[in-house]
This record gives C-alpha cells, structure tokens and sequence, in this order.
DNA sequence: GTGAAAGCGCTAACAG
DNA sequence: CTGTTAGCGCTTTCAC
C-alpha cells in the first residue's frame, strides 16, 4: 500500500524542496502564501504527522511522562492516573503507565525502557528496597517521587503527602468514643511513609494517654493481601475495639476482611481507612477515613513536572498536600464500649 | 554534566568502530570475544541505553501500545488497563493511556499523538459520533475496537462482550420475582452495545410476555451523570418496580442515585447493575450485576494485539467474550410486590 | 573479525 | 523566499 508519508514524499510530489515543506509545515515565516497553503493542503490529504523519532533524534524533548505504580486496581492510584492524564494532556503531555506491584526489579525494568524512549519525565511511587545502583540506571530522566521517597543517589523531585496531623485526629477521635486499645496496619517502616505515618499513630496514642500494645502495631510490605491477613489476625486475637489503616491497599485488604468475616463495623470493631475510595462512603453506614485530594496531588505532581529548572533546594522542588480526617459511621464506639458507659 | 552514551560515544572510548560496538551490543558472532566483553562492561558502567528513536528512524516497531479509554475512574475501565498493561509487558510492550470522556474529538487528537510516535497499537473504545475522516487519521495504525465498534473505514480487530444472554435472564430473573414493570437505562442505540443491549432488553421482556413502556427505556450518551439522572426521573415517577443498567458508567451513576436518594435495594426498588466492581457484593447486601471477565477481556484483547498479520475476516480477527448474570440481594422482590404475595 | 558508507525523517545553518 | 548540506543514533550492506 502507500508508503510513510514524509516532508521528503511531500516535496517530491509538489516538485519542491523538502526544507520548504518542512518550513511550511512549521510555520516559519519564509514561505511564500501560496507555497506553504499547497504544502499544507497536501500534508492534510495524505494524513501526514511528523514522525517525533525523527524530532527525537534531533534533540527535542518527547511528550511521554513515565507513571510507575504498584497497579492500578486501587481505586486511589486509578484517580492519580486519570487526574494527571488530564492534567499533563494540557501541556501536551502523554501517560504511559507501568505496573511495578511494588516490586524494585519491575521497577528498574520499567526505567530502563522509559529511559530507551527518552521520556520527558518520570513519576513513580519508589517501591520499598534497595538496589544501589540507581545513579546509573537513572541517568538523564527527570524523576518525581510520589507519596513515598526513597534515597536515589540522583536528584529528583517530591510530591508528598502529609498525613501526621490526620492521623493523629484519627487515634483522638477514637479515644474521645471511649477506645482505649487501638491497632494499627501499615507499611514497613523501611518506606518513608511507613515510618511517618506509624510514628504519627504513636503520637497519637501518647497524645491520648494510651498505650499502644508493640502486638498491635503491625507493619509490613504493603499490600491488599497484607492488610487482609493483618486485620484478621487482630480480630482473631479479640484484644482490641479499633483500627486504623496506614495505606492504599492495607486499607481495602483490611476492610475487606472484615467484610469477609462478617464483623459488624462499628459494632464489633471501630474502623478508619486510609484514601477515601467513592464506595467507603455507602459501606457499612459509611467508613472513616484519612482522606487524600487525589486531583490536588496530580495538580501538584503536574507543576512539579512542567516547572523547569532542575531540582534545587529551595523549595519548589518539593509538593506537600495535607491529608485530612472524614469521620463517619466506622469510627464510632463499639457495641460493648456502649454498654460500659 | 555527561552527555548523553552513544554507540559512538563508546567507541570512541574504547578506540574501536561504532560498528564493532553496535555488534558486540546485538550479540552478533562476528566480534571477538574480548571486544565484545569490553564494550558490553564499558556500556554497562556508562549506563548505556539503545535510542529507540534511532531504531525507530530505521524501522523498527516501537513496544508502545495506545489505550484509548472514556476515563480510569470506572473501575472496570482501570482493571482492564490494569490487566492489559500486565499481558502485554510479557510481550515488552508498555501502555500509553489516553482518556477521551467519549469525546469523539479528544479521540482524534490522541490518535494523532500515538500515530506520531508510531505506536504499535491503539486499543480503544470508540467514542459515540461520525467523523468522517477517519480513513486519513487512522493511517498505518493497528486499531483494536474494545467492547463497542464503529465504523472506521479502515481495518480493525474487535474485543467485543457478548451480553445478550446476560441481559435477557436478568429480565426473566426478575419477571420470576414478581416484577412486571421492569426499567432499562442503557447507551445510545447508535452504539453498537447501546443497540444490542437495548434489543437483548426488548427480547427479555418479551421473553417474559412484559410489554416494555417505551418511556421507561431510557438510552443516551452513556456517563455517571446520565445513570445518576436518569435513575432519579424513575425513581421519581414512581412506576416501575425494578432497574436494568447497560452500561459501566451508568450502572455505577444509577447506583449512586439510588443510594444518595435514600431508596433501599430491593426493598424499594430492585436493581442489576452493569461490569460488577469489587465493591458491588458489599453495597446494599450485595447488588446484582451483569459481570464481564475484566481480565479474560485483557488477555483476549492481548491475543489480538500480538497475533500477526492483518485482521482478516477469518475469525481470529475478533475475540468475543460471554457476560454473565451475578444475582445477589439487590435484584429479588420490593417490599410492595412480597406484600402482593 | 572489523570498518566505512549510506540512509531512516527532520531541522539548524548556510548559500543562493 | 528557496535549496543544499550535515548530522542526530542506529543497522544493513558491502568492502577489507
């Protein structure tokens, strides 16, 4: 069938230079009117578009941002995906999204073939590990750390999310409805954000004179598997009348195995998760939880992207959004602590 | 700082051809050993990368796949991206997503995005509308139709979703309930599924010797706001006693219109939602939906993309997948008709 | 085994 | 205003 179409196929079929066509396709200014009408008349007809791999080679930028996450099942990293898929689709921008399940090796993997492509940027939630050679394979990318950072050995940017102040709230509601023996289910404390939030729910707990049990701070890997198993054990053992989640998928692995075991919340246990997904809010009389402005943190993410300048120090290189406590039905005294009172 | 590592670059370093150095890198026999180990361990250190803009130039296939999508909010729509990103990395391919709101225009202009970087692939769902001119747009592009199809002009594949059955055993499901008065919100009829559904409704009812009122038939350009809407007018008349959904949009905006409007399901009003999310079974005592194998959707759609030589008429070039009826609390009798009884 | 030349599509720099 | 040349990084082809 019909080859490429090219500025050189142009310029051939008009008997013109292909430097002109070039020039009137970019609307430099030394053409003469009715050159430059022809030219684009016929890159219309035939379909032409300018192959970037050709741009590319020459030095321009491409339009593609990297986004690595651990998946995209999580309804908090689909938002993230889709808020700033728009946000970057106005400065011309494209999403392509790797998967890394929170798995460094897929990590570098998926790196290496962002780097093969040039891509314009990179944002990634730094999966939990250590690899040691990320100066090289980080090389030339401009890299934004979300929710989490991890040490890179490179410069790179931060959108990050503050979540201390709601969380602590969370562990001062729960004891102003009378619960005294509250769990915890986190990340490993290896990850920036596991550390942070784990040491908020500590000061939480002092903050309301409660002694956090060592057995009822569970931190680990992330995942819904995870916060799954967590939650059950902690119901199995019956010592505690609260929850509280530190993470996307902890979250929903958590509340889902309650579901599953057909406690009743807050009848039977106190609950408050962790990202605010679009159904918490019909489950169960409505969870509580640590909410995050997913589209805030895009809008952030896209300025952190689009601001040129390398990462400097001071200040615009790093995001922070403030998390938030939604207090509902979830979070309120158990069916026994209403009994004491 | 360092400039970017060439072929080139390398060679020079290592007083060699580029030649020599872009064999050793190809595993090509024809290099001495020696050469070979130190070319790979000096481009190893340097952290060198292969232009794919280079190779491209040559005429290469890049490893990158379009996914045009009405939006990654759905959560049937970020499972399949989800799933396909998964598929598809085990053929070295990577997912650029684009989101066009069902925007025939945004669809065009993200075509024309992927077509300059010469991707691989476009899976899309196409965008309700005519343009006419897709012939031109959708030049040198292997275009795969995911669950509706319009006509291009042009060659495609199709992932399509067989739910007719689905839909007309929900009708009978719920005419055995007790129902008789059964309404149906679906996409416009000028969409492939739009049609389909709406006509696997009508045969239901038929089925089931119910006379469909055609004001209770409602099809429009699908969205959340459409479902949401269109559920509340028919909540608000009053006449119907149960709610079919064509649609994963509109399932989840009727849905939520239901729920935000305080009705019970099904004590109020009975429901079939449409695509299952996860969610779905914890809601309201769990909603009955017709459910598409998100992931088996993935990997049909996989097979298309990496099975070679152009969609011919010979079967292999569509894949189609059977829906499936998941009845749960939401679709058995109202209060009213167990009364009746 | 190794290297030199050519060309993929494009634009900056120069020459008319 | 228009055209020619060169080169971005890579591999195929053809020498040596």
């Amino acid at each position: 069938m019909s080859n490429r179409v090219t500025i050189k196929s142009i310029a051939q079929d008009l008997g013109i230079s292909h430097m002109t066509v070039s020039r009137a396709l970019s609307n430099n200014p030394k053409v003469r009117e009715n050159t430059r009408k022809a030219v684009i008349k016929h890159a219309q007809e035939l379909g032409y578009v300018k192959s970037v791999a050709a741009t590319t080679m020459r030095g321009d930028q491409t339009t593609i941002v990297g986004l690595l996450l651990p998946n995209l099942v999580n309804e908090f990293y689909a938002r993230f995906a889709n808020s700033l898929a728009k946000y970057i689709e106005a400065h011309g921008l494209q999403l392509i999204i790797h998967l890394t399940n929170d798995d460094i090796n897929k990590e570098r993997e998926s790196i290496l073939k962002l780097r093969e492509i040039q891509a314009y940027a990179v944002v990634m939630v730094p999966a939990p590990g250590l690899l040691g050679d990320e100066k090289k394979y980080l090389k030339d990318l401009q890299i934004i750390q979300l929710i989490r950072k991890r040490e890179l050995r490179v410069p790179s940017r931060e959108a990050l999310v503050d979540d201390t102040g709601a969380i602590v709230q969370a562990v001062q509601h729960l004891a102003s409805q009378g619960h005294t023996r509250i769990a915890y289910i986190g990340g490993e404390k290896s990850l920036s954000s596991g550390y942070s939030r784990m040491s908020a729910f500590i000061t939480g707990m002092a903050a309301a004179r409660l002694v956090p049990n060592t057995d009822e701070i569970v931190t680990d890997t992330p995942s819904f598997l995870m916060g799954h198993q967590s939650v059950q054990a902690i119901i199995d053992d019956g010592n505690v009348t609260a929850i509280i989640c530190g993470g996307f998928e902890i979250s929903n692995g958590a509340l889902n195995g309650c579901l599953e075991r057909g406690v009743h919340l807050p009848g039977d246990i106190a609950f408050v998760g962790y990202g605010d997904p679009s159904y918490y809010r019909w489950m169960s009389g409505g969870i509580s939880t640590i909410k995050i402005e997913v589209d805030s943190l895009a809008a952030k993410t896209t300025e952190l992207l689009t601001q040129r300048g390398t990462a400097n120090k001071n200040g615009f290189a790093q995001q922070l959004l403030m998390a938030e406590l939604v207090i509902r039905q979830s979070s309120l005294a158990t069916d026994k602590l209403k009994q004491v009172e």
